[in-house]
DNA sequence: GGCTAAACGAGACGGTACGTCATGTCTTCTT
DNA sequence: AAGAAGACATGACGTACCGTCTCGTTTAGCC
């Protein structure tokens, strides 16, 4: 997915927007902002880390938020694929082991858990949570959509519905509440999900 | 609540910790939150809000999101009571309910919003999601004791789990995906939760 | 005088040394510089004005303060012809009123006053000073010569001493005391320094 | 005269303006200025240098020229005693002759010649000239008036004008054209100056 | 009613980061 | 191959807050 950013391909020059060196920068940006939370993401710190003068960052993003942003939106962290593993509850299960492997995953949390509490929290960010979000609400409705044909599931029921109670309770249970997660939430917080759908149709 | 607060009590003189304008102080803080974000929230700018010297602020609280921790525990603003409607429905959708008007009402939803962020993304305030959730179980242990008494629910629910599930829910639709909460948003959660959990007693 | 500056001859290219656009170059120095003095006077600015890139100025000149003081040289702001008027008196009289229209006409004032202090505070312009003012020194010998043979002036008279002090009473009430200066100003001057000299003889 | 400064009392706190470092800092400015001429001047490196941080500077002075300023004015260099040799010429030489020696001597001229050129070419420190020369002129009218009482000199003459031939011919000299000044040149002009003023009588 | 100690106002300070601007160099891309 | 375009490292600008510190000055509670 990186095929096209600036400074990966050998063969061309700069095909898209960004510094020649806006891999190193979108490194440097996530590693701060994993290690140490939004506040300790800083636009010098980011220069020094990446070995870009900090110029050259006021030169294309117009701002922190930008930069975190394209680093976000650029990085592969937020993105994963949506599962087929033949039934609606391994597929959700599977879903929610990713949110959960992310949030609390040693390489993973501290970035995604910045990274969620920042856009939680700035209007100039909030974009990214919506087009994040909406991407895989997107993506997860063909795993509705087959749910329906297999007769898994009542076609009233909404995806979305579905997708923030599942969401929303891994950060209630990581983020907000930071408890530890038993083996077996994900499929604890599908099967409750799930049945309480089936029951209405 | 707010007996034990300085400048508060008529009689009794600062019987707690705290400067004597902390209700004043309190309340720049939380209105600078709501109006602007975390970012918003500068010491300095409390201390001309409130009428009160910056000295005294660091007085009394270490750093500024000690300050805001306090500001959020002394505020009534995250503390609502537990509903009794006499069914667990009835109790939940309450529940819901409210937590969908604070984060979206008028009034309240700056504060909250910003609240909630700033406590996810910071350390520092971690305690303090921590303690008003377990604060909330607590309260709503009850609710859960009551629905078991009366056979509306098996005894091996999590309680836990059903909230992580309803504020998430909320959370997710509001902050996260920031989509329109329809009217019956509450009741919807509630009535796949609550029939996920019936089936499988 | 401007004959042999590149950009200037139809059938020729490039006779002489600088880009095609050095009269724009030129012309946009001087009017930055008169516009708001050396700080003003910045290489981006003139690149942006005078149409060219900024590499281009700096292919031709190593910097700004060259670039200022080619401008300066092939202006022909601070170029004036040596008067003939048939007596010292009037030669010099006429030399003092044209150094004051300099640095008070509406025109030049801006540029002239500017290009002085700048020259005058910096080692890399002192050349420029030095050769203006030995240009006019050499020019006006012969105004000295001419006063000589018609007996009005001893030979012993120092030029260079009775130029330093009508110039720099020109400087002192202009730029430094930032006087005004009044019509009869340069005759009196003349007038001083004239008897002095004449007395000594 | 710097009693009154900040800093320099041991018994009184603070009675003027500015940090208490303020001795420190004006060294430091006029270290710098004649160290490298103006564009050497920047507040970053006067803080360095002072061992005061960037933003003290910056609380007390609104721009570098403000600090410029304000340090020409506290130094004693630019201010002189007004001789009183019992002639005029005397006095009037005497004064050229500490400008020469202001404007070449080794401690001085740096700062000096800077500070002259600073201030000619910027609008925000022009009133120091008018002050500094006003000041000038109204410690030496005395002279000219004992003069006057004398009967060497007629009450017609405009001290102003007399300044102005002294003072530019040095700055000519020395500034503008850079050449050596021999050792009888302020007795040179002087005399041409007075003579000249003496005819006219 | 005066004394003492805590609390406060005032504000200078060192420090970090911000986002901007200009310098002069260097690397591309174009022609 | 030359020259224009413009990205780049560097460094200073002036601003905003941070959190610390030192002073005097209230203010309250107790003699």
């Amino acid at each position: 997915m990186d095929d096209k950013l600036p400074g990966t391909l050998p063969g061309s020059r700069r095909p898209g927007r960004g510094p020649r060196q806006a891999q190193e920068i979108y490194r440097a940006t996530l590693e701060l902002l994993g290690g140490g939370g939004y506040d300790a993401l800083t636009v010098e710190a980011v220069a020094a880390r990446s070995g870009v003068n900090k110029t050259t960052i006021y030169r294309w993003w117009p701002d922190k938020d930008a930069l975190l942003g394209a680093a976000i939106v650029q990085s592969s962290l937020l993105r994963f694929d949506v599962p087929d593993t033949g039934t609606l509850r391994g597929d959700l299960s599977g879903l929610v082991h990713r949110l959960v492997g992310l949030m609390t995953g040693e390489a993973t949390s501290g970035v995604v858990v910045a990274a969620l509490a920042a856009v939680a929290g700035r209007p100039s960010l909030a974009w990214l949570a919506r087009e994040f979000v909406t991407d895989r609400l997107a993506g997860e409705r063909a795993v509705f959509d087959r749910a329906v044909e297999r007769g898994e599931l009542s076609g009233s029921v909404d995806p979305a519905l579905v997708l923030d109670l599942l969401a929303g309770a891994v950060w209630s249970r990581v983020m907000l509440r930071q408890a530890p997660v038993p083996d077996d939430f994900a499929d604890e917080v599908v099967k409750v999900v799930l049945e309480g759908c089936a029951v209405r149709a």
